[in-house]
DNA sequence: CCCGTACTTTGCCATACAGCTATATAGCTG
DNA sequence: CAGCTATATAGCTGTATGGCAAAGTACGGG
């Protein structure tokens, strides 16, 4: 699964929230989170964990028992640079668009 | 359905690559570069149009038979601001976590 | 060495969603 | 106004995906 279909889920994207506001989060805490949240048990917080790791968006480490969790930034740099260079169009024509729309109104060309 | 859904799809976000880059673009020139990247045919190429008009992402007016989308870059921007968030975090602590990855190779604890 | 803890995997179901064809709507054009 | 063009909607289908409970794996502690 690609980044983007990753982070079309809510649960995956609060989880990335997490993990990019503790650094590293284990399994247990991720989903205790989405438990609370939005009331899913723990093996379905493991597969979205899954699909993160599948999309490359996190990697995981064991420590004992533990699976520690932390975001690889890769992949949601792609996904930003994505989203901005799709609106950097606009920034450049955004006025050219607006003279555009206003001339509908009085109908005239200049 | 939001923003990351939509973009979700790539067939949806080549619509939105192609409107990024013309302005203004017709239905029928969306449909018929869906057909050509991704074999689908003109109702399915509509559908997805749906669904971005209503996850805000574009709008539509009509000039005769023809609709010209364009896009909202808006959500986009939200999109951007949200990936790019989640990466800032490492900016600032990414030295620390390469710590201690070092530590976790030598093993011991200074 | 067996039990509890921490996860992941498996197998199952329901729903969402993308695709299709056929049909409806709307506007120009002869 | 008949018919062509442009697009949207309706109705149907297959598959992907999210959810669950139950079982499997792996590790540490008593």
């Amino acid at each position: 699964m690609d980044v983007f279909q990753a982070v079309a889920d809510p649960v995956r994207r609060s989880m990335v929230e997490r993990l990019a506001d503790r650094g590293e989060v284990t399994a247990g805490e991720l989903a205790e989170l989405a438990a609370e949240r939005f009331g899913i048990r723990q093996p379905t917080a493991s597969k979205h964990l899954k699909v993160l790791r599948e999309a490359g968006l996190v990697t995981s480490t064991a420590d004992a028992q533990r699976r520690v969790y932390r975001l690889d930034p890769g992949p949601l740099d792609e996904l930003a640079g994505w989203a901005a260079r799709q609106t950097r169009f606009w920034a450049g024509r955004l006025d050219a668009l607006e003279r555009h729309l206003e001339n509908d109104h009085d109908g005239s060309t200049s």
